[in-house]
DNA sequence: CATTCATTGCACACTACTGTGCAATCTACG
DNA sequence: CGTAGATTGCACAGTAGTGTGCAATGAATG
């Protein structure tokens, strides 16, 4: 062991295998991405493995599917927190959260398909933690007086974040105006004017 | 033959036969509408009857998935025509559109579903001229500007009813309340304001 | 060099469907 | 009553996936 017991110096062999799980991790979003029913064979092929030895890594579909939601959560929260930590107004914060979300919903389309059916259970279960904030921001925008009261908080906040990833889905072209299109679209369905939904879209 | 040539007077036999497949196809819509991934053998167990009656009225699963989706189209189709051809204002037309779709949607809530994934293509195309119709509309409000323009009038017609899909998905209680929640919700985010909004949802 | 170990290739059992074939059954109809 | 036809029950073939077992390979490691 040459190991210093701080820093997780890596064998090469480690080091390529941990190449080797981040890859499968990596494709296993794009091709679900694009096709959600796709099988383990499919993912091994576009990973330029075997299938076996993706078996190796995730010893069950679900495992490789639960791994990739407590990737999105992860990142997901980290941006809701910081964001509502350094922004004020609900309805500022939620125009922040989507910009800088955009990009990682677009990548994480897939949870959007794979929440029902099958593993809808499990991702609900996950993702139950990051509803909860976001049921929070809206709720706070509600009290606030920003956010209309038509749909119950957490409702709102479910509808609102699901048309974002549903624009994101359907966004093939320009990530940048639907990062402006989606931050708009649900400020406005959460009951905020448009002009100052178009000001804070910026 | 005693049939007076105008009237399809059924036999007994062949009245039976068909309200056996009408209730194939009405339990096939719940039984989906709660689980889209359900077999024919849990459908037919729903229906009273044998896996191998169903496929004696519809030859294979996808007839079965095409005639429920054309109903659905003969059904919104209908109810988006008369509103159109009835109301005036765009965005009044799609409020009223909106309030009479909410039970349909409910119903064939498993099409939003059912929509990703194997059947999809054909889906898509039996939905293709309603959402020509729906975008019709949304273009209509942009023009007299009714509606605002954050979004393309075909993808802010798809989100928007989309929406209307959604709630009714996770509306499971209240749906005189849930109707009205829809307008609004669908209304706003085609940029009408927030007072305009709540009057038209009445 | 000898060892360790991720990866490979192949075989296998298992599950869960779909769709078909066919004889048996029961019932409405003439 | 006799028959046509809808329904049933069961068997069967086919498909497509998941997950496992195991020997062979090849490269990093000591």
């Amino acid at each position: 062991m040459c190991n210093n017991g701080l820093v997780p110096t890596e064998s090469s062999r480690a080091r390529s295998m941990n190449e080797t799980r981040d890859r499968i991790l990596d494709v296993a979003l794009a091709v679900l991405g694009d096709n959600p029913e796709a099988g383990m064979g499919d993912i091994a092929s576009a990973a330029g493995v075997v299938r076996r030895t993706v078996y190796g890594h995730f010893p069950s579909r679900l495992d490789l599917v639960r791994t990739l939601t407590e990737r999105a959560v992860t990142e997901m929260t980290a941006v809701l927190t910081e964001v509502n930590a350094s922004v004020a107004e609900a309805d500022a914060a939620w125009a922040a959260f989507i910009a800088r979300l955009w990009p990682v919903a677009h990548r994480y389309r897939v949870l959007l398909a794979l929440r029902r059916g099958e593993y809808g259970e499990t991702i609900h279960g996950l993702l139950g933690p990051l509803d909860e904030l976001l049921a929070d921001l809206v709720q706070r925008g509600q009290d606030s007086g920003v956010f209309a009261q038509h749909l119950p908080a957490g409702m709102a906040s479910q509808v609102a974040y699901g048309v974002v990833f549903a624009i994101a889905d359907s966004d093939l072209s320009n990530q940048a105006l639907g990062s402006r299109a989606a931050t708009i679209t649900s400020l406005l369905m959460l009951g905020v004017p448009e002009a100052r939904a178009a000001a804070l879209a910026g």
